[in-house]
Parts: C-alpha cells; structure tokens; sequence
DNA sequence: ATGAAAGCGCTAACAA
DNA sequence: TTGTTAGCGCTTTCAT
C-alpha cells in the first residue's frame, strides 16, 4: 500500500536510521534533509504510527471512560479535551459506560487491552481495580469530578460544595425557609458534595435541615420528575428547590410542566449545568454552571504533561508508579441569573 | 512488560504458530489448549493488538468524523455506534471538527494517517477529497444525514423532505396559513431537504411560498434566535413557524422567550430532535424526531458488514474498490405531539 | 552525520 | 495438528 522508510531509503540512496532521525527530530545534512523531502512527496509517505507503536510501546492514543456521551456536561468537556490531544498527535478512544459499572469495567479493560498511552476517566461507578492496572503499568490516570481514595491519580474536580451553597445561599437571600433538594446517588461524590453544601447553608442561616426536603433523583430525567413530585407532595410548603444536575434540571421542569405549577410565582428554581437549556426556558432558569471547558483542557493537558515527561522521571529510576506524586485541581463553578427565583421580601417581585 | 505469545511458547513447549493458531479461531489438540489457557492464566497474556495490527494491516479500529460531539443528535448516534463496535472488537476513534470545514479535512488525514480500517462520517463541509482516500483504500466510509454525489459509498439517511412536509401539513391543517420557517444553510444537505418539504406542503395545499416567511438560521441557537426574530419582524401577521433542526429551536424558544410571545396563543411552534427538550418546555413542544438509534446502529452494522466481508471480495479479484456497489438506507422520523400548535379552525383551543 | 543490523510481538507460508 | 521461519515498518544500539 503506502510507502515506507525503506522506500525512502532506497529513494535517497541513505541508510534507514538516517530516514527514522530524521522523523524523529535528529540530525540531518542540509543536503539529505531535502533530497528526503523530495522522497516524501513523490511516495506520499506517512510514517506507519503502529508500527512505530510496536516498537516504541506507545500508542500515542488517550482511552477517555465516560459515563454518557450523550450528556452535555461530559460531551463538553470530551470535546475540548480531544481538541487538544489532537492537537499534540494524540488519538482519543472514547468509551461510553452508559452509567453502569460492569461496562465501565470492560471499558477500562478494553482499553487496557489496547495499550492506550493514559486514561481520563469520568467514574460513574468502582472500576478502581481496572483502572489500578493503568497506574500500576505506569500509565498516567486523570481523574474527572470524582475522587477515589484508593486510586493514586490526577484529579480535576469542581467547587460542588461551595456551589451548591452558594446557590441555596441565594434562595435563602430571597427569603425563601422551605427549600427543597433534588439529590444525585448517594454513592456519588459530586452528589454527596452538592448535598453537604445545602445543608451546610441551611445550618449556617438558622434553618433546620428537614430530610423530607431531599429527594433523590439519581441523576436522570425520569429521576428528577419523579423526585420533583415527591417533594411537592410531601412538602406543599417548599417555596423553592435546588436541583444539583442537568438532567435531572429536566426532569423537574417537565413534572413542574405537568403539575401546572407557576415558576416563580408558586415555586421557585435553580438548576444545573446547561446555559441554553436554561434560556430557553419559560422564565429563564437561574442555574449553577460548570467550566466544561477548562475542565477537558486541565484533563488534557496534565495528561500530556505526565506522558512526555514519564521517560525522564521513569529512566532516573524513580519510586514505584503507585507512589507517584498526583495533583487535584479544584475548579470554580459559575452561576448564571434567570428569573426563576421569587424574592418573598419584596412583595411578590420577581428577581434572582 | 505484559507476557508475549513467546512466553506462552515456551511455557507450553509448543510452537509460537500453535499458539498463534489458538487465537485465531484454529484447530489445537484438546490437551495443548488447556495447557495454553493455563499459561495465558498464569502470565496474564493479552495479545498485542499493536502487533497484530502491523502484520495484519488491519487496526481494529474505525474512525468517527463528527461536526459537534456537543450535540445530542450525534451523540445519540455515535453512543449507539461506539456500543455495537466494541462489542465486536472495533475501537472508535472520535473526531470533533467543531463544524469546521478545515479541522474535517483535517480529521479525515488524521484518521488515515492512524489507518482506521474505516469510517463513518457525518460531514459538515467538503472532505469529500479526504474521504476518497479511503475508499481508494479500499476502507469502509459510512456517510450519516448526507449524500455527495462524488463520493461511492454507503449513506444512512432520514426522510427529511417528508418529515418536514408533514410537520407543515399539521400545521396547515390546523388552519394555519402563514406559516414561517427557520431554515438551515443552503450549503447543507438536510436544510435543503426540510426547506423542500415545507414548501411542498404548502403548494400542495394552494398556499403561495413567501420567501420572507423563510429565515436561515445555520443550524445553531444563535443563528434560531436572530432567525425568529427576523421572521417576527418582517411577517407580523405570521401565525406559526417549523423549525428545522434541535439547535435552532432552543434558539428561537430563547427568542420567543425573550419577545414574551406566548405559544401557542400568539404563535404556534413545531420543533425538531430532541424530545426531552420538547418535554420540558412550556408548553410541551410539538416536534419530529429522528432515529437516532436506529441511524447509528445501522452505520455500525454496515461497516462491520463491510469490514468482515471484504477479504473475500477483494481476494475474489473485484472491481476497483471505486467501483464498489453502495447502499443508501433512508429511515423514517417521527413525531412527537405536544401543545405547542392552535387549532385555529376550532375556538382557540389548543391542540396539534 | 550516517549505515548495518537486531528486534518489537505478531501472522502466515511452508514443512514436517 | 504442530514447528520453523520470514517478515510487517519502525526505532535503536553500535560502528564508522
């Protein structure tokens, strides 16, 4: 099919380490630099990168573990952080889990397998065994919205407590007492963090924490309508709710839809995540961001940053890869105003 | 590092060609293959696939050309593709060109360059020179929600043209007349399409096409806002609008927000892809949507099709891959109805 | 700066 | 059925 070196080589009249050097940023005459340019051109050649895998052991390919693809949060971030190994020759093989552990599992193996040069990962579930073969291979493992304690990798996290606080800090602000939550899994970390930080402004105003005020919602859409039934339920007095992810920010809307309930007018709402979603909603949705974008480039670039400097630190003979030094990168969130949010001490006004 | 087949060897005592055979589906004596599944056991073999790639020209691995990743449309599709790929041993190697006709040209030679066995392309501008080098190849393209005259190879398509006619003639027959649509760029296949089959509906039921009733909005949510406002403007009298792809009606959902029309009282609304959105807006938007499932899974089953039958044709001393017979699948879309359209022949109701 | 040669882990042709 | 052997296209000593 394609050309090789050795067709350069032969091309050239030069020997074949000098044609490799010459791909791999050595030296070469001025003279033999152009005449294999020349080469090049004439036989279209492209360096044949598995074979150069073979050799070299690196693929020169990310393995990207991702609960859902199709789930904006993670496909933002997917987006900047492929844009950027890309850029730096890096192939991205994406794994969708479809948030279940057993494919998260097989994911992690699958790529294994395909001796990806690193991993990002977003868990949904505990594939910290599968995962604990990259890092043990002295392959580098960032980490994303998740910390696991018994995995020695990178992490980039974003400021969930201090969000979620901020946000019912607001309601409080507004004067709202009754504030219901729409919780993720308690076996997730964002979702354990976003419900500390309610309580934690809850307690920091005076306010009892009622736990018939938090429902959860594991993080879907049908999840999040079914708790936003709940809550109104069992709680008739809420005058406003947090919702602590995207989709379930959906879910709630839709059930809200449903219910025929007035926002703010009869409830007032801060959701989670998707800008568009939330200006395009009737009033605009008040909402907790989440920078997607610098989420993927940090991911990326921290993965880069330990793969071209592994051979150094690797050939000085350092400590086992377990007991490699990791850094967590802790991002802030945003907030984005709408008007979903009733102020209850001005009469009946409506402001975020 | 990990074991090779060399290592099996010797621990069995057998060949490298048996052990070699074992992986490939050969006949081994029921005694060595214990013993090998021992070894393997025991080593923790896996075999390279890097290795196997070089010798067999054959990577494993297909290559997904995408505008946007951060759209659910294509995401829904590409999980569903990734799914059945991996499932059969394929891994999937995902390029975002940010609708980008350069960063397209570019994913295509990156992806060549990586020599995928094949591709599926959803293509946003005119690669269709580095799509050929594929099929030159004689890889594999699966071309999604796009035909190019030029480029012979297989094409998944939806029926946009009648999706769009029906959803007009819903509108029609609820008595509307002045129907606006928020179109896409003419340069796009399925924006020419839908924009055929809005005016088909209107023709076929005696309505004049009024060039000012359609506003192209580029498929995106800035381009849906600023298109719906035009269209405000300039049809005052305007008493409904289809909108032609998912972005575009967040866009003008936004814009109808923001203007403080209400639907469908002062305009009556039909959307496009995706009904979670729809479900969620107030009121519950009427939309068609596409089989985003189904687009994927057949691209993925057409290409492994392709891919595990091709030795045989090619070996059968075939025709110039050029030449190779194509198939075109069209699926049919659907329709979600909502209470975003007046029936303007009954009393005000609302119903679509 | 360049060339010769060995070998990365695998498959496949041929022999046995 | 199994073993021997020759590469796939590249990188990388080691000489020169």
């Amino acid at each position: 099919m394609g050309a090789t070196m050795k067709d350069i080589a032969k091309r050239t009249g030069l020997g074949l380490a000098t044609i490799s050097s010459y791909f791999n940023g050595g030296n070469v005459r001025e003279k033999n630099r152009i005449k294999i340019e020349e080469a090049i051109e004439e036989l279209h050649f492209e360096v044949n990168e598995v074979a150069r895998g073979l050799k070299t052991n690196r693929t020169k390919t990310i393995g990207i573990i991702i609960p859902e693809l199709n789930n904006i949060f993670f496909a933002e971030i997917i987006t900047e952080a492929e844009d950027i190994l890309r850029s730096r020759g890096y192939a991205t093989m994406i794994c969708d889990c479809r948030s279940d552990n057993e494919r998260e599992k097989e994911a992690a193996d699958f790529l294994y397998h395909r001796r990806v040069d690193g991993v990002i990962v977003m868990p949904a579930g505990k594939s910290g065994d599968a995962l604990m073969k990259f890092i043990r291979a002295g392959k580098p493992v960032v980490m994303i919205d998740r910390k696991m304690q018994d995995l020695p990798c990178d992490c980039i996290l974003v400021e969930n407590e201090g969000a979620a606080e901020d946000a019912v800090r607001r309601l409080i602000d507004a004067g709202h007492r009754r504030i219901g939550m729409i919780a993720g899994p308690e076996d997730v970390y964002t979702a354990r963090e976003r419900q500390r930080g309610y309580k934690k402004a809850l307690e920091e105003n005076g306010l009892s924490c009622d736990d018939s005020l938090i429902a959860r919602g594991n993080y879907t859409i049908a999840g999040g309508a079914a708790a936003m039934r709940k809550l109104r339920e069992t709680n008739p007095d809420m005058t406003a709710v947090f919702i602590s992810n995207y989709e379930m920010t959906v879910g709630a809307m839709m059930e809200i839809n449903d219910l025929g309930i007035k926002i703010p007018e009869d409830i007032s709402v801060i959701g989670f995540d998707n800008v568009d979603f939330a200006k395009a909603s009737v009033p605009r949705l008040s909402i907790v961001t989440q920078p997607t974008d610098k989420i993927g480039r940090e991911a990326a670039n921290i993965l880069i940053e330990k793969l071209e400097t592994r051979e150094n630190s690797v050939q000085a003979g350092e400590k086992k890869p377990e007991d490699r030094t990791t850094v967590t990168v802790t991002l802030k969130t945003g907030f984005v105003e709408g008007k979903s949010v009733r102020n209850l001490r001005q009469s009946g006004c409506t402001e975020a």
